[in-house]
Order: C-alpha cells, then sequence, then structure tokens
DNA sequence: CCATTAAAGGATT
DNA sequence: AATCCTTTAATGG
C-alpha cells in the first residue's frame, strides 16, 4: 500500500488537498525500471501517465533513420508520459531509465477528474509543460545560433543544475552519461564532444572517465557557454 | 569551425 | 569473446 506522504512534498502536488492527495496515491502503482528499460515507447498508445520516484530517466526523439534526439533528462519528482495532458493518444518520444528507476503510474481515466478536482495541481503541471516548452524554444536558439563549444558547455551546466552532486573533486553528474549521450543533446557528434572534453579536462574544467563527467571549474565553463572564451 | 571516416585500445558484460 | 565507450588523426566541406 502506497502513502501519500511519497508524493505530498513533490512540485507537482503542492497545495492539493490531503483526501483528494490519498485518492490519487491509492489509483497509482508503483514499477521498477532496471537501468536501460524502455517505460514506453514513441509512438506507443499512451495508457498511463507517470511521476519519477526515484532515479533519472532520457526521454529520446527516434528518426526514421534510426538517429537519436535526447530531448531532456527527467529527475526524481517530475511527472511525465503526460501526453494525455496535451490531448495526445500515443506518446512522442521513448522514455529510457539511465539507472534503475522507480515510478508510479496512473491510469490515464484518473487524469480528468483529478485536473478538475484539483486547481493546484492542474495550475503546477501546466506551469510545468509550459517551463518544458520554453526550454525546448531556448534549445532551439541555442541549435541554430551557437557553436558546438557553446553548447556541449551549456548541456553540461544544465545536468549540473538538474542532477549535480557535490564531491570533493567537483559537481559530479549523477549518472552514467556517455560521449554520444552528451552528442545527442547538442546536435553534434560523439567525436567532437570527445575532443572538447579532452580539451577541457587538460585545462582542469572538469574531469572525466566513462561515462562519468565532474565539472570542476563551473564558472569557466559558465564562459565557454556564454561564447567568450 | 566542424563532420566524417577510420583505426585502435580500454572497459564492461 | 563480444560489445560498448573513448581517443586520436587524417581529410574535406
Amino acid at each position: 500500500m502506497l502513502d501519500k506522504s511519497l508524493i505530498a512534498d513533490l512540485p507537482p502536488f503542492v497545495g492539493m488537498e490531503n483526501d483528494s492527495l490519498e485518492k490519487l496515491i491509492s489509483a497509482a502503482q508503483a514499477q521498477r525500471y532496471s537501468k536501460n528499460a524502455h517505460i514506453f515507447r514513441q509512438g506507443a498508445d499512451a495508457e498511463h501517465f507517470y511521476l519519477l520516484l526515484d532515479g533519472y530517466l532520457r526521454v529520446v526523439k527516434v528518426t526514421e533513420h534510426g538517429e537519436q534526439v535526447i530531448a531532456r533528462y527527467i529527475s526524481t519528482g517530475e511527472l511525465f508520459g503526460i501526453a494525455v495532458a496535451i490531448g495526445r493518444d500515443t506518446y512522442p518520444a521513448n522514455a529510457i531509465a539511465a539507472v534503475d528507476c522507480v515510478a508510479l503510474v496512473w491510469p490515464n481515466s484518473v487524469w480528468q477528474p483529478t485536473i478538475e478536482k484539483n486547481p493546484s495541481f492542474s495550475t503546477n503541471t501546466y506551469r510545468a509543460i509550459g517551463d518544458r516548452l520554453q526550454e525546448t524554444q531556448d534549445r532551439l536558439v541555442e541549435l541554430s545560433t551557437e557553436r558546438v563549444e557553446q553548447r556541449v558547455a551549456s548541456a553540461l551546466l544544465k545536468l549540473v543544475r538538474q542532477t549535480g552532486r557535490q564531491t570533493d573533486e567537483g559537481v559530479l553528474i549523477d549518472f552514467p552519461i556517455s560521449r554520444q549521450d552528451l552528442s545527442e543533446m547538442t546536435g553534434t557528434t560523439l567525436h567532437t564532444v570527445s575532443r572538447l572534453l579532452s580539451a577541457w579536462e587538460i585545462a582542469g574544467l572538469i574531469k572525466s572517465g566513462r561515462q562519468r563527467i565532474t565539472v570542476v571549474e563551473d564558472h569557466k565553463v559558465m564562459l565557454i557557454a556564454h561564447g567568450q572564451k
């Protein structure tokens, strides 16, 4: 049996009445996903919506030719797979566990009643959707105006803000991330990312290993992101 | 400035 | 052993 304290303090649910919370949580099912598992697939019928309780996952668009673009990362406490919120009946992308994850799963049928009875939940989720839209628009501008170096630096900083964990060496990005992943976030190739990271490591801005990146000099990375090298 | 191609070595399963 | 990740160099748009 799930307890409402699991979700009561998470951003999507702040301001909700206690009995509404209880009702919502009782309609949910907890589900574990091991690393690299697909939670849902692009184009599949959207029958559920989700909340990430623990872990990180990536949202990946796949083209007809098999090329992948990482649309965004979802971290703990975020809703995802909310196709129902924007009137879609299929999922627009794949959701893949970046590490072992735990999520709550609801059937879409509980979305509409929950929205209707809980104005705060409604505003919270539509705000979140708005934020994500804003983010993708910012990325569009980035892609068309900034050099690769700036885009990779920006992506690093975004990940640090979203998932950074302080260590004695700097701020570690808290899940396995490859050069390929970074290239899929920034519209470049893994080779270019590899070269950039190598150069930054020599310059002391970051430390990196296989699927590990630690930002040591975030200020200097920020300078690169903003174009003044 | 950056993508592509190729080659090779290390890490992971 | 097979596969995945990373680095490096050469070439060309």
